[in-house]
DNA sequence: GCGACAG
DNA sequence: ATCTTGTCGC
């Protein structure tokens, strides 16, 4: 009954050997942020914010309706949530220099979570930004905006917790797909503005819930540009 | 065997 | 993630 999940346990460790963790050539301007919510248990809606961390401006937002097709289990999330946020991605008109992902990079159980299996199938930089650690062993680090300390796999240094607010729970980095953690971490800490999730993903979230409430599903869905209020 | 376990 | 209001504290 759980013979398919080792077939995919393969299949992600097969991936995750063309995860490339290399630091970032030049540093980004567009970020972009991915989120997922369910208006209804079986259809998942994705959204993907892009963030000019010059003007600290939403520049585009997109989103995309799918059916669910993969329930949630620890470790496959990019199972149920990859198909969304590829379709959501394609309706961008500007590409980000570096793409955050609610979820996990490489500090996974196979190095493949959500934001490497993405990174990878988009071919562009990637962050895993989670709210809450999946493995790893690591020290709370000080009660001080940008403290972080290192978080280890099996004495390797996979990914980081990183404090972005006094008094606030912590975020767990990683990279995700063609970047390092220290890249990785100098742009989570330039897209923070006062809250506990970085600016690009605190803005595909909201978007995220006010979508999903906002009755979804009608003709001329799908894509929201600057200035104009609703869509084309 | 038991507990943990991204969204 | 989702079901859900008010309340305590910086």
């Amino acid at each position: 009954m759980s013979e398919k999940l080792d077939k995919l346990k393969e299949l992600q460790e097969e991936l995750s050997k063309k995860v490339k963790v290399v630091p970032l050539s030049h540093f980004p301007r567009l970020v972009g942020g991915a989120d997922v919510s369910y208006p209804e248990p079986s259809s998942a809606l994705g959204v993907i914010v892009i963030y000019d961390l010059k003007t600290r401006k939403v520049l585009e937002e997109v989103f995309a309706v799918e059916k669910v097709s993969f329930p949630y289990i620890p470790g496959f999330l990019s199972f149920r949530e990859t198909p969304v946020l590829k379709k959501a991605f394609v309706r961008l008109k500007n590409i980000p220099e570096v793409l955050m992902v609610d979820g996990q990079g490489i500090l996974h159980p196979r190095g493949l979570g959500l934001a490497s299996h993405l990174g990878l199938e988009l071919s562009i930089p990637t962050i895993g930004v989670a709210k809450k650690p999946l493995l790893g062993q690591f020290e709370p680090p000080e009660d001080k905006p940008g403290a972080f300390s290192p978080i280890f796999v099996q004495g390797e240094i996979k990914g980081a917790v990183l404090r972005t607010r006094k008094g606030v729970k912590p975020v767990y980095v990683s990279p995700g797909h063609l970047i390092d953690l220290d890249s990785a971490l100098k742009v989570v800490k330039a897209s923070l503005s006062g809250y506990r999730i970085p600016e690009p993903l605190r803005k595909a979230h909201l978007l995220t819930q006010r979508l999903r409430r906002e009755c979804c599903d009608y003709p001329g869905w799908g894509h929201r540009q600057q200035g104009r209020g609703e869509n084309p």
